[in-house]
DNA sequence: ACAGTAGGTCTACGGTGTAGACTTGTCAAC
DNA sequence: GTTGACAAGTCTACACCGTAGACCTACTGT
């Protein structure tokens, strides 16, 4: 029997580990906290073992980004019309990123690498073709509409506020003062919606607003590309 | 008749240069050039020196999106219908921000606070009214098609690319092979889209693409709030 | 003439990503 | 069994970053 007391102490860092504790981390305090020397010794080794592992930092965050595209649960094909199911993408797309906006962001350049991105994306044109597009067209709106829709999760009201409440609120409630303390005879609308735009009603209907947006306008350009 | 040989030695800092040549950095260098010690030197001067101008990086940061923000030529109010007037509103920030792809996206946490950003979200939401919104329905609705245009701007196809022409077209290069060999039979939209995806068409019918996706969306979730 | 101050300097600190040479446990092949 | 190869982790060091705090110093208003 050789010398391993608890599978190998040697090979103690697990990747997988690694990209865990780095979402995680990201979650609570930030992208910036992402630090190779803090992911090091949250798992109680050297910075450099992580290139043992990872080729740079940026190829770690790619592997965070990858796990997020790895989490989408694309619906099943259904009979229903092309919009309704592109609707049903977009969703299950939103629902992947919406636990981790501050890292959203970081899937924008993976969706044409990763797996699940890949499928995502040649579900979305087999849709948007089924609707009635050209593929070149269709190549065009579906990269569009997948930015916004990552967009819509980065700057998800709140996203990239400081993570403690009371911080946040304060921080919340200046930004309403500050608008409110405009002039209402330069900016009457701003000034009377300033709650809203500052943060908006409710976290589900800004999304669902999000992705009708989007959805209403792939359907609005649909017949005339020269509009 | 004092001691200034010309315009006083001493004050050879002007803050609106600074702002000027970070600009300048970022655009040609990507974003992550503009350092205060590469600044200061460009301005030959100590890096401390910038902080009797701004009071962290950050506020440097700022006043470069301010500064682009007040670049908007916003169109005069004329008597064409609502959403041919947002489309001209829209088209004017866009063409302010489409210089400088790199710093685009610091204007995203400006637009309620510079006077030029100010001034275009009260119009905006001035349109929408007259389209038929609700106060609170249009700035959310707003809210969203500024930042889907910001984005439109900082995902130009090309852009976050390296500046040097060869290595830029290397990567693009790259990236069309890459997709271009997935496999056919998983990825056939996306193998024969390739060419699009990786870089659309042109970059004017990218834009002319983006802004009517917004405006159609606008105007598709006009009438009914709850679709 | 003098005090105040705005603008620029110097030094230093703690943080970052990462290159390169080194150690060491593990396993395969002779 | 011994011996190598090798994968995984370590150590040291470097260049760079933003910025705090004390300092100088030339100008300005009184």
């Amino acid at each position: 029997m050789p010398t391993l007391s608890k599978e190998t102490p040697r090979r103690g860092l697990d990747p997988a580990k690694v990209i865990d504790s780095a979402l995680l981390l990201a979650d609570t305090e930030g992208l910036a906290a992402v630090t190779l020397r803090r992911l090091a010794q949250s798992h109680q080794v050297t910075p450099m073992s992580l290139y043992r592992h990872f080729a740079d930092k940026s190829d770690l965050l790619n592997a965070i980004a990858d796990k997020l595209l790895a989490d989408i649960d694309l619906p099943e094909p259904t009979g229903e019309r092309w919009d309704r199911q592109l609707r049903a993408v977009m969703a299950a797309f939103v629902d992947a990123l919406r636990p981790h906006p501050n890292v959203a962001g970081l899937t924008l350049t993976r969706i044409l690498v990763a797996e699940s991105g890949l499928v995502m994306a040649e579900r979305t044109m087999e849709l948007l073709i089924e609707g009635g597009f050209e593929p070149e067209y269709a190549a065009e709106v579906g990269r569009q509409a997948i930015c916004s829709l990552i967009v819509l999760v980065t700057t998800e009201p709140g996203a990239g506020e400081d993570p403690e409440p009371e911080i946040r609120e304060q921080s919340l409630r200046m930004k309403r003062a500050t608008l409110g303390a405009l002039d209402p005879k330069r900016y009457p609308l701003i000034t009377s919606a300033a709650d809203t735009l500052v943060c908006p009603t409710s976290t589900d209907r800004y999304y669902t607003l999000g992705i009708d947006l989007i959805v209403a306008g792939i359907r609005g350009v649909r017949q005339d590309p020269d509009a």
